[in-house]
DNA sequence: ACATTGATTGACGTTTACGTCAACGTCAGT
DNA sequence: ACTGACGTTGACGTAAACGTCAATCAATGT
């Protein structure tokens, strides 16, 4: 019946060694996922991490012809996912997540990087004030309907088959 | 040279009138809009503004075959972009700007709108928990990068030809 | 040996949110 | 009467972000 199958075997998979050796260096302490196992993860579909991988926001590593996910990818993913919910575009989370993890080291890459990260506060800044706003709104209205409910009902009170 | 044109004439225009007259009841002080005048003020194109009357986020009234836009529906643009920015689709803004201004009277009516918008807030607090993060991180980079640019250049000085 | 299960690539379909273009109307100025 | 400048309605195009097959492998259980 399909069960206890994964259950995280201790060796990432014998593979028949085609032109491997200098990939898969400690391999032991992160536990190394499967695609599908990282979509459970994290509420996506396995068809959605190919996608990201093909942006280029993804580059697991591969047992054999799978795709196997550590911890960077895991990190990434999860910076991804944040991006999206923020409302950024999977090439802009592309741009941060690709300055965050490559070292940086020249005068003018750092100053790019500067302008980069500049726009982005900005950008969130201003949409925590929306987010701020709304909120508050949200909260007056909910008041309007919790004091009107708590009213006796003058108009139409759901036509309860008296 | 098409100069001094448009200038807000207090007329709204003569219109041909044809079956009109229950509309356009007070029509003085809030400020009627063409469609280029409220696309110039928000910063967006009138096939924008269009497409939105499409969604049934608009409904501007006619003076003949043009639309006019008075306060009602800039608020409800207003909205509209704000929600964008938030990541909130067409359809999700719909929702929750017709709710805003429908009286809403009935308790089912209530409880729906106190549901719905239960589920912005929490993604919405969601969002600036999400956006909190963000910017923490990105202070960080920012620290790291002004440091790394006030040190002495260990590396690549950009090449200057000395 | 064979069927099942999960992964892979490739290709096409879909939804959202407009952009772009065409064809037409219309009012203001000359 | 003619010309712009703006406005209107289709209709089609497009970019982003996947969804949905289909064909194909590969390791595994029985």
């Amino acid at each position: 019946m399909a069960a206890a199958r994964r259950t995280a075997s201790p060796e990432v998979r014998p593979l028949a060694g085609e032109m491997n050796e200098a990939k898969v260096p400690g391999v032991g302490p992160s536990a190394m996922l499967t695609i599908t196992e990282l979509a459970q993860e994290f509420d996506i579909t396995p068809r959605a991490i190919r996608f990201y991988e093909d942006k280029g926001l993804l580059t697991p590593q591969r047992a054999g012809r799978n795709r196997v996910y550590a911890q960077r990818d895991r990190t990434r993913l999860k910076l991804t996912l944040r991006g999206k919910r923020l409302g950024l575009s999977l090439q802009e989370i592309k741009q941060l997540v690709d300055m965050y993890d490559s070292p940086s080291d020249t005068v003018p890459q750092l100053q790019a990087f500067l302008r980069v990260l500049s726009v982005h506060r900005t950008l969130l800044e201003q949409q925590r004030e929306d987010i701020e706003i709304t909120l508050a709104e949200i909260a007056q209205h909910e008041a309007r309907c919790r004091q009107l409910l708590a009213a006796p009902a003058r108009r139409k009170p759901a036509r309860a088959a008296s």
